[in-house]
Order: C-alpha cells, then sequence, then structure tokens
DNA sequence: AAAATAGTGTCTTTAAGACAATATATT
DNA sequence: AATATATTGTCTTAAAGACACTATTTT
C-alpha cells in the first residue's frame, strides 16, 4: 500500500509526500510489540554548510617594521539563484548517500579553497522548520579555520566577485541568505571557546612564530583576551610550557625573528602536546 | 520530467529513487552561472537517539552508615523487529517536517524517562553509509544526563524486560545494534571531558550534596581522577570557590547531612557560575 | 634621541601538594 | 575503644599578578 503525492512548487523544487508501511519506532512500551501504519515524510536533503574563517594580516603603512593589522573573516559566496539570489550565503553542498556527511563537507572545503589539510570540524545541526524554502533541508554546520596564505592564491586565480572574504562583524550585520547568520554566530562562539580551551591557534600561525603573534591571534578571535604577563605564563609556567618550544637553529641558539619589530624576538612552535583543563584540578 | 522508481526491498521498507531538475548548488565558480540536471536522492530520515546516562547508587550491606556505591548506567532498549531484532539499542525516533530535531530528542527523552526537565545536549551526527539497512538514515546523537530518582519510578512503573539500564562497560561489551556502540563510546568521552569542564556534575546529584558526594560522582564518570585536597581546592581556592557555596539553615549555621557519614558534614550547592577555562591564563 | 617591540627583576599574594593530626558520631 | 567519614594544621614549593626596568634595533 503505498501512496505517492507530487507537488510542484516551484519550477526547480519537488516536494514529496510517502506514505509508507513502517514497524513503529517509538520506544514507547504500549507500542513496541505493535505494528503501526503512519505518515512517513523523509527529508529533502542534508547538506553541509562551513563557516570557513580565516586571519588576514595587512602591515601598517605609516612604520616600517611594526605588527600588522589582523582582522578575522569569514568566506562568503553570493547566490545565483532561488532561494535568496543575490544574497550571500556559507559554501556548502548536499552531501550523497555514499558519503559521510563529513567527507562531503570536506570535498567543499577543497573545492572553495583548493586545500586539503585545513582544521574542518563539525559543530552544530541546523532543523528549524521552515529554515529552507527548498524544503525540509537539515543542515550539517562545520567550521574551517585557514591560514591566509591558503586563501591567496585562491582569492587571485579567479578574480571572483562572488566569492569573498568579509570581517566577521560585517557579516554579522548583512542580510544573508537561510539562517545563516545565526550559524557563523554560533561558530564564532565556538572558536572563541576553543581559541581559548585548545591549540587552534596553531591553524592561524605559521609553524614558526613569535610570541607576540601568538598574542595577536589570540586577541583577534577573543577581543576581550588580555594578559599581561603572557609572556611569562606560555613560557615559564610548569603546567603550560609543554604547549609551546623554542625552535633553535643548527648551532643550538635560539632561532630569532625580527619581522616585525626592531629587537629580535625567540621563534616557537606548538607541540603535540594536548592540554587537559578541568574546574577540579 | 519526474521519475520515481520504488524498490520495495523488505516488506516495510521502501527505497525511493528520485530524478529532478534542481539548480546545481555547487559552490564551484566554474558551475555557479549554469543550471545542471543531477541525480538527486534524498535521505530516508533523519532521527535522533539519545544515550540517556543515570548514576546509580547502592548501599553497602556490610555497615549501616558508609558512602554508596556508584555506577555510571546508560539505558538501552530491546528491539521488537527488524533490523537488529532482540538485540538492544539505543532510545530514539525519527524527527519530523514540523518540529526541530533537538525537539523530537526532546519529546522521545520525556517518553523515555517521564521527565522534561533533563540536561539535554547533542554532540555528533551518525551518516557512514549503511550504517542503517533500512536506507539512508542519518543519526543526530544526543546525551541525557539524568538523576537516578527519575528512573526509579519508571522502573517500577512497567517491569518493562525491554527497558533496561545497563552499567556502561557492560553495554559497551554488548553486541548492539545499528552502530550504537560507536556513539556510546563518544558519548563516553563526550561526557569525561565535559564532567570536568563544566559543571554538569549537578545533574547527577540532589539539590544539596556534600563534598564525598561529589568527589563520587566525578570519580565515578572518570576514573582516573584523583585529587588528594579535594576539599581544599574546591572550597579555599578563590578562583575555584565560586562554582559552590555552602547551604545555611534558618540559623546562619552551615546546613550538615550525615547520611553516609558518622561525623556530619557540610552540605553545598552548586552556584550558577559558569566557569571559564583557559590554556592562556 | 625617540620609537617600537622584546624581554627580565623583584616583590607580594595566592594556590598546589603532601600528609599528619584532630573532630564527631556510630557500632 | 575501634571505626568511618569529615575537616583542619602546617610546611614547602610553584604560580599569579603587578609593574618598573633593561635590551635591541630602526628611524
Amino acid at each position: 500500500m503505498v501512496a505517492c503525492v507530487f507537488l510542484l512548487c516551484h519550477n526547480d523544487i519537488i516536494k514529496l509526500i510517502i506514505t509508507k508501511e513502517r514497524g513503529s519506532d517509538t520506544l514507547n512500551t504500549e507500542h513496541a510489540s505493535s505494528y503501526k501504519a503512519s505518515n512517513y515524510r523523509t527529508p529533502d536533503g542534508a547538506p553541509a554548510d562551513i563557516v570557513i574563517f580565516t586571519i588576514t594580516s595587512e602591515a601598517k603603512g605609516s612604520v616600517k617594521k611594526a605588527l600588522p593589522l589582523r582582522e578575522l573573516q569569514v568566506l562568503l559566496i553570493q547566490r545565483k539563484q532561488w532561494p535568496f539570489e543575490g544574497q550571500w550565503a556559507l559554501p556548502g553542498g548536499f552531501s550523497t548517500e555514499s558519503e559521510t556527511i563529513h567527507e562531503s563537507a570536506r570535498r567543499e572545503l577543497t573545492e572553495e579553497t583548493g586545500v586539503s589539510d585545513v582544521h574542518l570540524e563539525y559543530f552544530n545541526v541546523y532543523s528549524t522548520p521552515q529554515r529552507d524554502p527548498r524544503g525540509w533541508i537539515i543542515s550539517h554546520a562545520y567550521f574551517a579555520l585557514v591560514h591566509e596564505s591558503f586563501l591567496e592564491k585562491r582569492q587571485a586565480a579567479d578574480d571572483a566577485a562572488d566569492v569573498r572574504l568579509f570581517p566577521v562583524e560585517e557579516a554579522l550585520a548583512m542580510d544573508l541568505a537561510f539562517d545563516h547568520e545565526i550559524i557563523i554566530r554560533d561558530a564564532l562562539a565556538q572558536i572563541q571557546m576553543k581559541m581559548l580551551t585548545t591549540t587552534i591557534a596553531k591553524e592561524f600561525l605559521a609553524e614558526e612564530f613569535t610570541i607576540s603573534e601568538l598574542y595577536q591571534v589570540i586577541q583577534t578571535v577573543v577581543p576581550t583576551f588580555n594578559e599581561r604577563n603572557f609572556i611569562r605564563k606560555i613560557t615559564s609556567t610548569q603546567s603550560r610550557k609543554g604547549i609551546i618550544e623554542e625552535v633553535m637553529d643548527h648551532n643550538g641558539q635560539g632561532k630569532m625573528s625580527n619581522r616585525y619589530s626592531q629587537r629580535a624576538a625567540q621563534l616557537y612552535r606548538f607541540t603535540d602536546y594536548v592540554p587537559q583543563l578541568s574546574i577540579y584540578s
């Protein structure tokens, strides 16, 4: 006993309602041992949407050697078709039956950035009814953290007016497609938390970096972050000094950089130590 | 131009393949401005599965007043039908178009426990192809933390042989339905992390509790947790003492409990302070 | 010399960590 | 009196927090 109704609501959208006989999956003990006919409507798609963050750095024009201005940016694409035609949206795409959603997000990310070894992390699902006018579409939201050097070539390759980086605050003030403003807001809160509790700062830095650069990156993502004795804590506190280590040159001397400063600064790299935080110890 | 093919693989399962015309949603700039006909297969369901944890406590028989034995347990239900008939599985159910997945998880949880104001948190999506023999079914996994007192009445109400608590280690050693072993393993790792970084311990405790009870709950979830000066840290460290506070009686004296001890112990409660952890400060 | 970033000295207060000792009520 | 849990005393070492000071190179 099968009924199949097609409702053509828009010229490129099909809604379908299917009545099918399926064993009850309710776990209520009253029903668990009896079969029950129900009406089932299945989702019209399960896409992955990706909030791609990068931190751009721009040299200050005034002085030669100075710390660059850094800004947290998010990559958006301009929609070419209904729905939300002309509006900016997160990159993403429908996942297929033959891949996990994570694989589909990875595929989209590679298409968008041209780089494959990039931090990609799942953080939430968005399923509010009517969130997508095309139908019942449940979106799986990821964030990606990309070093600006990876996006530079992409930006140059196709001077695409329809793919652009926006400062996060600017993006949040725009009229974005779907519920993408909420998704970006949630992603921002997520990376702010992760910036302080994990070593994701490394995703925005070169392999070797100075303490000032690290401090700047943290402050760019979490503007309220303010540690007066930052260098002391990160380098001389026993419980934390395992997170980063000094880079040495071939003579066993500390490797220095004077990219941004008159006095050369020690270079550091992240170790593979994973800090374990606890409110009880 | 619509093709619809029904494949009846099992008497209560319908697989469908639909070819429909839809605008390309790939974000590749090569395709962004051209429409492309594609074959779309849509998911057959988007259920929420819930890992319901509780901590049971059993008084030691030998002595009258002694700390109880506590054990982390997970609620499972025995399947009554194909697929995985007879095997134990997580409670859960298909979400519908008119609710968010979170609402559907909340609904299932209330059906299962009879209680509504319970900690419920989303943690991951499971979408490995073939994870469900009924079709392309993407499962959204939640964990719930329930005080044992909430489950006691439920357990008594229907002496349901098909709904049972299992010690987590025992559940993980069983041959569970679907990929539910992996889901439980991930949920366990998740609550172990959250137990140490948030105040979810409160979900397993009464409103008022002693330091020993709190310590026991943490150790039950995270067996490696071992803090020799626990009482000192939680009560006399400035940065942490905001997490809990002493309960006072009407005379302004500390309210005590001797449920588990000869010498009465001070009762505490959690404040609404949300601790902020950081590896940098 | 002024500017800009990098890093150290020094002092006070607070917390961590270990473990012995004391407190209170029950059996 | 022995027992079981709760709590405090005391000591040593480590870290937090503040802020003035020195270091290095460029302009």
